[in-house]
DNA sequence: AGCACGCCGACT
DNA sequence: GTCGGCGTGCTC
């Protein structure tokens, strides 16, 4: 009688599989391509996949191989959940094992949990419910012609029941969700069909979930995100699995889940950066879901105000179809005005630093006194983020990175005031005198959040202020708090980061200003401009939702008030300026016209991952493929040390995504050999990375 | 990853 | 003399 014997990938990070035995008198099954099982590894035991189910051949070496121990209760994982895991583990070159467990709730990672999470199953699919959409909900919800027309071609799309990428394009306020949730109605109509929808980040603020729960019934419903209890994640995960709940609503991590029968998804602001994954397998969701999309024969429909290069060379390119929302959906809502002040010229450095321009202010004061509300936006937290020595221009430096500590007010810790490390966490206290010289008077350069909500106390005395940040909102249900503060109208002056940005929809905004955009336009990142032009199309959007008796209106204040995206912003011009980015990248060689993909080193000594990197940037050039695949030259990062570890950079490019998939491939492979010999360095690839 | 084995330094 | 540091090899 010969033995069964199967292929398992391990919850470990490693690229080899291990055979193991299958008794079926042991385990009661027959093996399954996908089934979760439990075994022995050494002399712990953990959990496993089954990649292949028939494995011919003799025994291992001089001894037997061991046994598969036992089955999780769990059906085996799909076929299309298996393709995906594949292309998954191969594009972004990372062990199958690592990629199938990141979709699984840790839960079933422990053997000794399976019996228990069986239970809670079994009451879980009786939950199965039917949708029934309450024709009343739909009252108030009326679409207006342009987004009928949107509706009307993607159900068309819907019902062809082939893939197909669309974007839906609209400003902020032109009801692009309305559209969405009409044609989602439509899909689950038919009680089998599921469809996925993922959400930036910071938008997974309840306002959605509820929103869906109100027009579908509670258990259709699931929410998924990295902050659910592993109860709360278990659940959403076993009844996307099974099809109990046809409607799945998530963040990036999502786009891996199991779902029984998919129909639709939807990347709601798809040009979103929190779409990428930046750590572990360091994935695009957005992209994922396009090919997850196309594999499943769906359509994939992507939404935004400001596409993304990418999308929106492909619109360009008639891969996608954009299905564009014009007007504001609400009626009486206004396009804010837009001005321009250049911050040179307005304030005046004197003795207090000015950090509104006088227009603004009177602005400020008038919209306060009309009853209106006005946000000051500025994209970073803390109250400085320097403090610096006057006398010897030393500064606070991060002992981990190398970076500068950000100076916060008392409210956060302690009611002291401390310095935290924006990229590691750490956290110190300001010394007294300077460390170099002694000399006392230490300053605090630049401003946060913080600096600029005394600023404004101090200004604005009889205006009630919030400020919004990752800091002011830390606590559970704070956030919150702090946002029906705002609808309600008790505040007039809102300070924040993007934070205020997404998603809300404040009636009574009638101002806005943002500050400190200029870094934006001399970054080395080549995507930071198109992130301060999504931003700030997301900002002006703010304003002027509802009917006003004050025009709305933005002031932008910056020392580079010729530069062309404040043009394209002031005259709206969204499509105009995506074209001239767009043809920026294209005259420069970047993506979307090349692929790109980063090779890091990191260890202790920044020499050390250096040579390393050049030993396998030279174990990579060869003459056959030197003009199609670039490998550039090996450098510092530009965060050189993060969290004690210092870092270089080995970036490749080329214009043929093969013959990049084949170098990558060479390249992993001479990684896992280094990685044998010197073990205080490790090195990942990044796919299409983001930042640099 | 996580663990054992093994070879060196500094301690009761 | 032993305790424990972490470099190295291995896990079906």
């Amino acid at each position: 009688m010969t033995q069964k014997k199967v292929k398992i990938a391990l919850d470990l990070p490693l690229f080899q599989l291990y055979d193991y035995i299958w008794s079926e008198e042991l385990l009661n099954h027959h093996p399954k391509v996908g089934m979760l099982v439990e075994v022995e590894f050494g002399r712990k035991k953990i959990a496993g996949f089954v990649i292949d189910e028939k494995v011919e051949g003799e025994k291992l070496g001089k001894w037997e191989l061991k046994q598969v121990i036992s089955v999780a209760p769990l059906e085996p994982i799909s076929k299309e959940q298996l393709r995906l895991c594949k292309f998954a583990a191969k594009y972004y070159l990372k062990p199958i094992g690592e990629v199938l467990f990141t979709t699984l709730p840790t839960e079933w990672k422990k053997a000794s949990n399976w019996p228990r999470l069986q239970k809670q199953q079994i009451k879980q699919k009786s939950e199965k419910e039917t949708i029934d959409i309450d024709e009343k909900v739909n009252q108030g919800r009326e679409l207006n012609v342009e987004q009928q027309i949107a509706l009307e071609e993607l159900k068309k799309v819907s019902n062809e029941k082939k893939y197909k990428n669309l974007l839906l394009r609209g400003i902020t306020g032109s009801g692009k969700t309305a559209v969405y949730l009409r044609w989602i109605e439509e899909i689950i109509q038919d009680s089998e069909s599921q469809v996925l929808i993922l959400v930036p980040e910071i938008n997974l603020t309840p306002q959605l979930e509820v929103e869906l729960k109100k027009i579908f019934s509670k258990n259709t419903v699931v929410v998924m995100h990295s902050h659910l209890t592993p109860a709360q994640r278990n659940e959403s995960f076993w009844k996307a699995k099974e099809g109990v709940a046809q409607l799945v609503v998530g963040t990036r991590l999502a786009i891996m889940a199991p779902i029984k029968n998919l129909k639709a998804i939807i990347v709601d602001e798809e040009n979103d950066a929190s779409y990428k994954q930046q750590e572990g397998m360091r994935y695009s969701a957005r992209d994922l879901a396009i090919w997850r999309g196309s594999d499943l024969k769906i359509p994939v429909l992507l939404t935004s105000a400001t596409p993304s290069c990418e999308t929106w060379q492909k619109v360009l390119d008639k891969k996608i179809t954009s299905l564009n929302l014009n007007q504001r959906a609400k009626k009486g809502a206004q396009n804010a005005q837009v001005i321009i002040v250049e911050a040179k010229k307005e304030i005046k450095k004197g003795q207090n630093e000015k950090i509104l321009a006088d227009i603004v202010k009177k602005r400020i004061i008038e919209t306060g006194e009309k009853g209106y509300q006005s946000i000051i936006f500025i994209n970073r937290r803390g109250y400085a983020p320097i403090l610096s020595c006057q006398s010897c221009n030393w500064k606070f430096k991060c002992q981990q990175c190398s970076s500068y500590m950000v100076l916060h007010k008392k409210d956060t810790i302690n009611h002291k005031q401390m310095m935290q490390c924006h990229h590691c966490g750490l956290i110190e206290w300001p010394p007294e005198k300077c460390p170099e010289c002694g000399n006392q008077d230490l300053k605090d350069v630049g401003s946060g959040t913080q600096k600029i909500e005394d600023y404004l106390e101090k200004t604005f005395p009889s205006q009630e202020l919030i400020r919004i940040d990752a800091d002011s909102s830390r606590k559970k249900g704070e956030a919150s708090k702090l946002f029906e503060r705002i609808h309600t109208g008790k505040a007039q002056l809102i300070v924040g980061t993007q934070m205020i940005t997404k998603g809300h929809d404040f009636e009574k905004v009638s101002t806005i200003v943002v500050l400190d955009v200029d870094k934006s336009l001399y970054s080395y990142d080549f995507r930071a401009e198109e992130k301060l032009f999504a931003q700030l199309v997301q900002v002006a959007g703010r304003a002027g939702r509802s009917e006003q008796e004050m025009a709305p209106v933005i002031f932008i204040q910056t020392e580079f008030p010729e530069h062309p995206i404040f043009q394209a912003i002031k005259e709206n011009q969204i499509e105009a300026y995506l074209n001239y980015i767009l043809e920026q990248r294209k005259q420069l060689g970047l993506p979307p016209y090349s692929y790109q993909a980063l090779v890091v080193t990191e260890g202790k000594k920044l020499e050390d991952c250096i040579n390393s990197l050049n030993m396998l940037k030279r174990d990579l050039t060869n003459s056959l493929d030197q003009k199609e695949v670039k490998l550039n030259d090996v450098v510092p990062r530009q965060l050189v040390k993060l969290a004690g570890k210092e870092r270089a950079q080995l970036l490749i490019e080329s214009k043929d995504r093969l013959k990049l998939q084949n170098k990558l491939e060479q390249a992993l492979d001479l990684i896992e050999l280094e990685k044998k010999q010197n073990r205080t360095l490790r090195t990942y690839i990044e796919r299409d990375p983001t930042s640099f």
